[in-house]
Parts: structure tokens; C-alpha cells; sequence
DNA sequence: CTGAAAGCGCTTACAG
DNA sequence: CTGAAAGCGCTTACAG
């Protein structure tokens, strides 16, 4: 109703400020320039003003002018997933400590929406990529659109196997799961395994097999399951682990959401964990230690990799190394593994 | 270490793409126009070329020219906290519905940060601002920025009283959470509450208040405790609730974390749920079907929320409606809640 | 339909 | 230290 706009509609631009200071737009540039500010009365009278009448510069303008943007895409599949909000906020965190920013996307692990919202932040021109979504199966279109047009980017958490990438040692960590079960004497574990494409799971897997091949133990298919990593999935393989003939007495799980699941499925049916059930996550997310039964977990240092990822990415010296860097996982003692019963 | 450098480090440019298909920058820039695409064959060859070689305009340049980003930013608390990732989610979707993009930004809970941060939005020009993070103790200094500037914003799940805001009917969820307690026969019900400065507790808390006044039951203070959301403030709380002399039969929280909070610290002590302590929980995330103990959980209609938000938002027809929008919260019942032992 | 021209808001050599 | 000028990559009246 009100015709009156006594708001102002346009942002204040540097034109404004210079001229409310008397100066030149070059002059008011150079004033509030982060990292050489100029020095003098006049550069204090712009800053000054600036500062009163809350000026932010228009990125969009210095970036399209400076030719970076100082901006990095990264690409998850969804925050609602805990382990990839982690991975997020701490790239967010590493990111701003070498002066950049981050901006997300979430792709719901659909190769078509990573290219659609992918694209987005290539018209955003981001400096790099940093990538949660790899797959071992090359179905990733955007990650060869990158490729093609030479955009820096860097894996995280998943690798596609030739990317650089910043890794978890998920075959050591797989290793320490298993191990840990057989220790307390279980002989038959089962394997609960993410998306086939998930090189996480894929290697949690290895070591897992290894280490029961080191024991003289047997993996039957049976005891080896995939799913995606949701809680549900958890809750679906559990009750199959639950319904075999001779059902084991030890689960690992390719996450904690999986855990979670599979956990509910057993106190649901009455098994009791760790009695009749013994279980251990990755990950290691807050909710583990204050589940009913607190969830032995192998722990990821997400600050390690995010760290990791973005060296990786702002190093692009040229050449990138063709190792993945690894960081080590480390196994989380909780309440859910005991000695199987007899 | 290899000089030569086989890829292209700099993206085309609409230039480019005029250059190879022989026009001027004009009609090739009309020929890659979104909603009004000319036609013709030379346009024909401007659109292959252009997919051909995955050109990407530049958003940056587009925008500065249009004088719009046709982006909305949005402001968190931290997206580890499943509510803010499921709303941020959820804006994203009804965002690009709208044919927006979503820009997010997180704060947790801090002024500071979010002044810092948020104007990093700002610097990008987003079109508008969605606010998870509204406070009712006025300490937002971002939010005054919004409003000096004529910056358009909408508040979303929280509010400050004043701004456009789409909520659920917090008030009427506390009183369907606890006269379902009520109505179980409990009369020592507690509540537990998030943040002080959170108006979506605020509000819990008085539909707690008042069903409980009108069930002639008493509010004493030591069954009322404020914190912050979080799983541990939950396991901190309900070890106090069960340290009391006469021990609540029942616990109403302001969120799912703290009651698997409660639940985790009553599980410990070796209280039983619900045999012993009830609980309901608030906005019914994924994981409270799968906990040991279903939780029985107000439900928040997220994508009406974000949907919400938006239309406020983008509406901004001068003026905005006083009155915030509410959407209804349901109660979702599961296993958590018994009559109370006697 | 087409092209030439102007301009969005910045930064940065360039010359003083 | 200062200002005038050029230009980043687009879009959009303007004239044909």
C-alpha cells in the first residue's frame, strides 16, 4: 500500500563512497583494499565512511575484475547426513583459515543433479572443487566436465581411484573394526557395506576381508551386504542378518547410520546387544556415545581431511601427486562388542 | 614440474563462443538466453557450439548486469544440527521451484560470526535473506544491518517478534505434546528447553504451560530447564531431573537431541522408558523411529516452512504481513510415552 | 532476426 | 600518496 520507500532499494556502491568522501573511486579502492591499505587522512576519512554507512563491496564486480573469486565449490551429497555435514563445516573452517570461502551444493548422489547443480557453481567460477561424491564406477559426468576444462578440484572422504584425493586409511580402519571382533572371539561377522560405487565402503570391506583372511576366517556371501548408508538401509540388512539360519554374532557396519539400523533391528526382535549381537560403526558421529547401547566406532578426523583436501587443491603446483593422502582412523571403544554368547 | 599445460586455465567466454560461431557477442549472448531463447539457424549454431564445448556463462558478469543475483541467502546455526540441515534442504528445493539458488552460511549462534559471515552474503548481493537464527533478546546486529539497509529477509522455525516470520504453531505443539502426557495420566511433567533467546522454545514452553494450567496441574521450577539443543545439554538436564527428590514420571523436550538426551541418561541411571520416565519429543527427525525406544515427537512440516519463508520473501510488495505465517505441527506417537508407575 | 554501443561495480597498471 | 583510464564478461535498449 505504502508508496513511500524509505528504505534504499540499491546497495551503496564504491562510486558513493568516494564521492561522499571526495575522492577518486581509484583512491576509495585503494583505502578499503584488504590486504595494502593505503595510508593518510583521506584513506581514514573513505574508511570512515565506509564503516557508517555499512559499505560492502560488490564481490560479484571485484571477482569478475580480479579474475578469482577466492570462492570453492564443494559438492556433498546430502547435509542431512551427519558424517557430510562434519566434512562440510570443517572444510568451511579450513577454507576461511587460508582466506576462501566455501560454497555447497548437494547432489543427493544423482549423477544428473551433480551436473545440473554442479554447473552452478562453475558459472559462480569457483576457484576449485572440493568433491564428497566420487564413484569408483565413473558414472560422473561432472566430475569429467571439471576434468575436460581443466578446473582444480580435490576428493575427499571418496575417492574414484586416480583423482587426487584426501582419505581416511578405511582399509586400516576396516582392519581395527574387525580385528576388534575377533579379539573378543567372534568368528562369524558380517559386513555391512554403503553404495557399491562408495570407495569408503568398498575399502572398509578390504579390511575387513583381509583381517578375517589373517584369521583363518570365512566370508561367506551371506554375511556381505550393500546398501546406501542410511539408517533405514541399517534396519533392512539387519533383519536379513537376523533371519539366516546360522546368524552371526558380530556385525561392522560402513557407517554409524548403518549401525544405528542394524541396531534397532536386533532390540526389536530381542536380541540383546552386545549379548547376543556384538556392533561397530564408522565415523563415529556424536549420536554413538549416547545411544541405548553406546557404539564402539572407528573414528574420522574430519579437520585432518578437510585440511587435506584444500592443501591438495590450492597446491595444483602443476603436477598433483597420484597417492591419495591418508589419515588414520582411529577405533572409539564404546559398549557394543562383547565376547559372543555360548 | 611439466611446464606445458594442457588444459585451459581460463573458462570461456561468451566471446569465444561468438568467435567460433561467426556472430557478434550480442546474438550470441540472445541465442543462450534463458527464458526467451531467439530462434533461427545461426542461433542453432551459437546453442551447439556453446554445448559443445560446455560453455558456462559467467554468473558473476550476468548478474552485475541484470542487477540481480537471483540468489537467496540463507543463515543457519550449523548445519550438523539435522532440523537446520532438513530446513536448509528443504529452502533449497523450494528455492530452485522458484527459480532461485540458495547460498548458506553458518553461525553458531553467534552474533559475531554472523554478522561476519552474513555479510559475506551480503558482498555476493544475494537477492534476500532467509533466517534460521532469529533471537528475541534483540543481540542480532546482522539482522539491524538487513533492516538499515532495506535488505528483504524472512525468519524461518525462529523468530524475533517483529520480522516476517513462517513458523510452526509452537504453542499449539507444546500443548498437543503435553496433554498427550496429560492424557496418559501423568501430572510431574518437565520441560526442557533449548536456548533462552529462541522463540521456538519460548513458545514450546508456553503451550507446555498452559496445557498444563488447564489441567490444574503445578509448574514448578525445578521441573523447567533451559540450555542449548544439543544431544549432551540433553544428558546433562535429565541427570538433574532424576537427582530430584520427587523424580517428573514424564519429560516434554524442545527438540529430538535433547530427548535422546533425557533417554540416554535415564537408560544409564537405570530408569526405564517409558516404564519409568515417558518422553516426547520435538520436530520428529529421522532417527527418532529408530531409537532403542521410539520416540513419540511433535512433527514439523519442513517443506511448508521453506515454502513459507520464500513467499514472504520474494513477496515484499511494500508491505509485509505484521502477523507471522503458521503452519501445523502434528504429534507423531510412538513408544516413549506409558502411564505413569505408580 | 542482426550488430554496435553502453554500462553494471569493481581493481589495477600507468603516470604524476 | 593521488586521479584518469581501461577492462573483467556479460545483457539490453537502440537502430536497422
Amino acid at each position: 500500500m505504502s508508496t513511500d520507500d524509505p528504505k534504499p532499494r540499491r546497495a551503496l556502491t564504491l562510486n558513493d563512497i568516494a564521492a561522499l568522501a571526495g575522492v577518486s573511486r581509484s583512491a576509495a579502492s585503494r583505502a578499503l583494499d584488504r590486504k595494502a591499505p593505503v595510508k593518510g587522512p583521506k584513506a581514514d576519512r573513505v574508511r570512515q565512511i565506509a564503516a557508517e554507512h555499512g559499505y560492502v563491496p560488490n564481490a560479484w564486480a571485484a571477482n569478475l575484475r580480479r579474475q578469482r573469486t577466492g570462492l570453492i565449490g564443494v559438492v556433498v551429497s546430502r547435509l542431512t547426513d551427519t558424517p557430510m555435514a562434519m566434512i562440510y563445516e570443517a572444510v568451511v573452517e579450513q577454507a576461511a583459515a587460508r582466506g576462501y570461502q566455501a560454497a555447497v551444493v548437494s547432489t543427493d548422489d544423482d549423477p544428473r543433479k551433480a551436473l545440473e547443480r554442479g554447473r552452478l557453481l562453475l558459472a559462480q567460477r569457483v576457484d576449485g572443487f572440493v568433491l564428497t561424491t566420487a564413484r569408483t564406477d565413473g558414472a560422473d559426468p561432472f566430475l569429467l566436465e571439471l576434468q575436460e576444462q581443466g578446473v582444480p578440484y580435490s576428493l575427499v572422504m571418496r575417492t574414484d581411484g586416480t583423482g587426487p584425493a584426501a582419505l581416511t586409511d578405511d582399509v586400516a580402519g576396516g582392519g581395527l573394526a574387525t580385528r576388534h571382533l575377533i579379539e573378543h572371539g567372534h568368528r562369524r561377522i558380517a559386513y555391512v557395506g554403503g553404495p557399491l560405487y562408495a570407495s569408503s565402503s568398498q575399502n572398509r570391506e578390504a579390511g575387513y576381508r583381509r583381517a578375517m583372511e589373517e584369521a583363518g576366517l570365512p566370508v561367506p556371501p551371506e554375511l556381505v551386504h550393500h546398501s546406501d548408508f542410511s539408517i533405514d538401509a541399517g534396519v533392512d540388512v539387519g533383519r536379513r542378518l537376523l533371519a539366516l539360519a546360522d546368524v552371526p554374532t558380530a556385525v561392522f557396519t560402513a557407517n554409524d547410520s548403518l549401525a544405528i539400523g542394524v541396531m534397532f533391528a536386533a532390540q526389536r526382535a530381542g536380541v540383546d546387544v552386545p549379548g547376543r549381537l556384538s556392533i561397530v560403526g564408522y565415523t563415529d558421529t556424536p549420536i554413538a556415545a549416547r545411544l541405548s547401547v553406546p557404539l564402539t566406532s572407528v573414528n574420522v578426523p574430519f579437520d585432518a581431511l578437510a585440511a587435506d583436501a584444500l592443501d591438495l587443491l590450492l597446491a595444483d603446483g602443476g603436477d598433483r601427486p597420484a597417492a591419495p593422502r591418508l589419515s588414520d582412523p582411529s577405533l572409539v571403544v564404546r559398549d557394543s562388542v562383547a565376547a559372543p554368547h555360548r
